[in-house]
DNA sequence: CGCACAATCGAGAGCGCTTGCTTTCACCTC
DNA sequence: GAGGTGAAAGCAAGCGCTCTCGATTGTGCG
């Protein structure tokens, strides 16, 4: 069944070839491909040889669509640029590889994520999905269903799916605790849009750290940028949030910025003012980017690589045996005390 | 031809069920899917109520293997998650969108890269390429010739492959004139790893730089890390580095890093030392990464986020319509002056 | 009215692989 | 030696779409 092309690149060489070659049923050739036990060592060498002589390889699209499925995992985010996702997507590709699964990156547009999502599903590309920090809404839900493919929601918490989540709370406690420690009673918190699940957790935990230490809590003392953009994780977004806060008739002396990125901006509003951080005001954040810690930034590090890590290994673990029991874990944050930070006497 | 399944959600519709409810051929339901012209404007009206009924989706999959094109598109470069090659990505991303192409992510060792590229090249998963940073040595050309599909090449210049490379020398170049054009005539240079390709180009700029200024190259100037990591683009290398330069007994007041990361380290190393930047020594680098603004380095911007797209839209360009004339750009890098940088009386 | 020709659609052969079922055959067992 | 057994290999029917080719119908024109 060979093409009858005696060209020395033959364009493309089939299962067909192969078993002509070896003189054996294409079947036996697959099974030698997929290396199913019912074949003989004799014949397994026979077709061994054959492939290597022609240098065969086998076409993932035909074996895609003959077993239905892609043998490929797809991973949608609001954003991959964002230093935030890029450190889960690391986590991702370092477990997949050795794992012959290919990584699509689903190209969700800023403009209407949701929509795009819905297209990228409908085409049935992918066996698994790995959602970070995208709330399910109903619709969405239904849709995810409807795949039929494992599904793991990294960031938020669903009663349906595998969700690893991320401990905002405790997060949020860690840090307000820590300014607490070094002496502050005046800390104020740097929030992004209050509509961002997230938002409403860290806000938690800022309250509850507060309260457990007698300190009041303050709503006014709560400030967020007007800026759209990434959902208000901006730098600009900081930098108008502590344009509020300064503006206070009695400013903090500490702040907990929700996010490393709002941190640069409010900083970088502090420094065109000519106030110092920590001197003029403490400020402890949230990601622990890998580049926070050149400007010595304290703040809680949400492990997202290790996130990354979690949520693909259950992807994995999900295509293999389909289990179907629901996990929710969540990686604990830690604290990373560095240099934007100082007791208040 | 429908499945004999009664339950409301039926798993999978198919073009046939469509061609059943629409009472056409399936050739007729292809028609209208890939919009023909040789349909008739009832027709088409039948076959799209019978999609709209039965919430048909073509399956990207069996277009895949029957077109033997799948519609995808691979980026590989040594890294996703180090802030230079992010840039890319984004640029990439955003010119695929409202493309209906899928972006698939090479996964690349770090221990053997050319290897897990040709694994991933032989599975035949993509239609188009995008390599960056990778130097193609002729066992790998011939694997990429023998792909008969559109590659661009990113980072370095190849005579077989269209090219969008970067013009190292006109940026360090520009760098290294800066530092003259404030005073400074005892000027370092810390290098990546001499392997590298734009090592080369780099230090020619450098050199060419200093040259028409008339102070004489001295190869006793330029350092390297000896850390692997990242071919040297990492902060070790970097601090590494600086170090070297520190301990010459006539330091230089003023150097020119060959990337971001690596002026981090060295910045941070200089730190250590309690020696400030710019005071005790001028450093201008080469990537402006996004973070680096907050450092105020002031930097090489090779607009990367450009080069992204302007790869991107050649992909496509070729994917469209076969020219196989050799396109060569290069995008001119910029230098962007920020506070790491102090004149030199 | 008949013919050329264009517009429209259906039939069916792939695309390259997997896999359930069948066949073959060597080897036992009584 | 008949019948049973199981391993190994082959056969062929898909998987869900595309696309060529040819059939059918409609249209214009002499």
């Amino acid at each position: 069944m060979a093409k009858a092309s005696l060209t020395s690149d033959r364009p493309k060489v089939t299962i067909y070839d192969v078993a002509d070659e070896a003189g054996v049923a294409i079947s036996t050739v697959s099974r030698v491909l997929n290396d199913s036990k019912e074949v003989s060592d004799k014949t397994r060498a026979k077709v061994e040889a054959a492939i290597e002589k022609l240098r065969f390889k086998p076409q993932r699209t035909a074996k895609t669509l003959a077993q239905q499925q892609t043998h490929s995992l797809a991973v949608a985010m609001p954003s991959t640029t964002s230093l935030f996702y890029v450190e889960i997507l690391k986590g991702v590709k370092d477990t997949l590889r050795e794992h012959d699964i290919d990584l699509l990156l689903c190209n969700l547009g800023s403009t209407s994520p949701y929509q795009t999502l819905q297209r990228f599903l409908a085409r049935g590309a992918v066996d698994a999905l790995l959602l970070a920090s995208l709330p399910i809404d109903d619709n969405l839900e239904k849709e995810l269903m409807k795949l039929h493919a494992p599904v793991v929601i990294v960031g938020v918490n669903h009663p349906k799916f595998d969700c690893i989540f991320l401990n905002d709370r405790i997060g949020a406690g860690k840090a307000v605790e820590h300014l607490i420690s070094i002496g502050h009673r005046r800390i104020g918190m740097i929030s992004p849009h209050p509509w961002s699940y997230v938002t409403d957790e860290r806000i938690q935990g800022y309250r509850h750290a507060l309260e457990d230490a007698g300190i009041p809590f303050d709503p006014s003392l709560i400030a967020s940028g007007d800026t759209l953009k990434h959902a208000g994780f901006s730098e600009e977004s900081g930098a108008e949030a502590m344009k509020k806060l300064l503006a206070l008739p009695n400013p903090p002396t500490a702040v907990f910025v929700a996010s490393d990125v709002q941190a640069f901006g409010a900083w970088s509003e502090m420094r065109s003012r000519d106030q110092q951080v920590p001197d003029h005001m403490s400020l402890v954040a949230y990601d622990n980017l890998k580049l926070s810690r050149y400007l010595r930034l304290t703040t809680v590090d949400q492990k997202m690589y290790e996130v990354g890590k979690l949520a693909t290994e259950r992807l994995l673990q999900r295509i293999k045996n389909d289990t179907d029991e629901r996990i929710n874990r969540y990686v604990e944050p830690e604290l990373v005390v560095r240099n934007s930070t100082a007791p208040q006497s």
